[in-house]
DNA sequence: ATTTATCTATTTGTGTGACAAATAGACTTT
DNA sequence: AAAGTCTATTTGTCACACAAATAGATAAAT
């Protein structure tokens, strides 16, 4: 006797009417910029009352897909999405699946391998002078005496600006998994000034190899670099794992 | 005279109540399956009304952070984030980028080789016989007489079984961005019984090369493929331009 | 003594009604 | 014609009430 028990859980109104539309827009039923009913007439659609529209509606609000503006040429309006409002989310999502172990350290520095050099392909080929300008802008922020903080959040800016040079918008993306979410681990690693040394050594070859469009001596830099990035995640995880104890 | 206008639009409560929890979970602040204060002490901590609360515990819940049970030992809870529950937001949100053709269809299946690729380099050294055996099932149901509708999921699913024999979590995941959100598209792909055959054969040669842990065997039939595939996109898109005129 | 049923208190879910705040458009005034 | 004012509409917020679920305590039955 196997039944697999269905949950059968009558799920909030609030979620089911939210599920429905939310399925109406991906469905393209609902499109861009259109305009829903007022929360009034909604409730009364759905036979409910206007709080349950309401939380229904700020529901799909949380994930970007409509927006509300007061006023009589106001209501509740489809987004267009944004890819950089998803790739906030989506920054925010990969950070606490990291920082929560729910992604293995492991996994994701060897994902981040494999995609930044694939970055780093396109790169050299499609690279302008605005990406060195600004990469070397982050190189020399890198070499002033700043705070830890500043540092990472400069190294991560580096590797941004590295992979926006691919010019390939999905890659971007997805790159926010591996890069923007290991900031915070990131800034757990006490940077010392001759560690910090390493680091910009290992940049600065990266750098100089893409504006030659030497892709070999880019994949050498950037496996430098993340083997030696390895080793101090691993470390600061030791070191974590016996804080604990 | 150049002051940059702030916004300075206040925020809806709702929403600037939502923004700090949700700083303070990422932050670690707020900690895993802890327990939030009742919407009634909340109300009166942020000095607000309950609905206020409500509607922040709402956009909380809808992007997965907390959940929320009634009775006495219930409440509101921070929520341990899963994979799978993060893969299908995604997955919506870049399905509806695709179709909204806010990610360029080249770039998408740019991104799509490269990465269907890596995973194929990690999965020839990997693959168990339970994935070889999952992708040989689709394979087989792709040759039967299925709806249009059924062969393209079973498209995708054979696609994720072999990102899925990656072995690598945060491969998998960012794979959804390039195989689960092309799902719409494919299905408006009519694929007659010819073109079906073409689709098969490229796919048992990988499944081949995947078993035989041929890896340029495998890269060349993932190749094919995506080059049969693009060609159909661009028919497929060419044939919506113009029934658009 | 263990299980089962019932009660109770607590907390979220939903409904009702009201008013505040914003704002597009019509209207008035200069 | 331009600027200011008014008005209607719609979302934002609030207050209060009750329903529904549920963990734990209590009582009853086997």
């Amino acid at each position: 006797m196997a039944i697999d028990y269905q949950p059968l859980q009558a799920q909030s109104l609030a979620k089911q009417i939210a599920d429905q539309l939310r399925e109406a827009i991906l469905d393209g039923r609902l499109k861009v910029d259109e305009r829903l009913p007022t929360e009034e007439e909604l409730a009364s659609r759905f036979d409910v009352s206007r709080p349950t529209i309401r939380e229904a509606l700020k529901r799909l609000a949380a994930q970007n897909l409509v927006r509300s503006r007061r006023g009589p040429a106001g209501g509740t309006f489809i987004k267009h999405p944004s890819a950089d409002e998803l790739k906030a989310a989506l920054s925010n999502a990969a950070t606490l699946m990291v920082t929560l172990g729910e992604f293995d350290l492991a996994a994701v520095t060897e994902a981040r391998r494999a995609m930044e050099k694939l970055c780093l392909g396109l790169a050299v080929k499609r690279r302008t002078e605005e990406d060195i300008a600004r990469m070397q802008a982050q190189l020399e922020r890198q070499q002033e005496p700043i705070t830890d903080e500043a540092f990472c959040a400069s190294d991560v800016a580096f590797h941004r600006a590295l992979v926006d040079a691919s010019a390939n918008p999905v890659l971007q993306f997805n790159m926010v998994t591996v890069i923007e979410a290991l900031q915070p681990l990131m800034n757990m690693i006490a940077n010392r000034t001759r560690e910090r040394q390493v680091i910009v050594d290992h940049h600065r070859e990266l750098l100089q190899a893409l504006e030659a469009r030497d892709l070999a001596r880019g994949e050498a830099a950037l496996d430098a670099l993340l083997d030696y990035l390895g080793g101090q995640f691993r470390t600061a995880q030791e070191r974590n794992g016996e804080a604990h104890r």
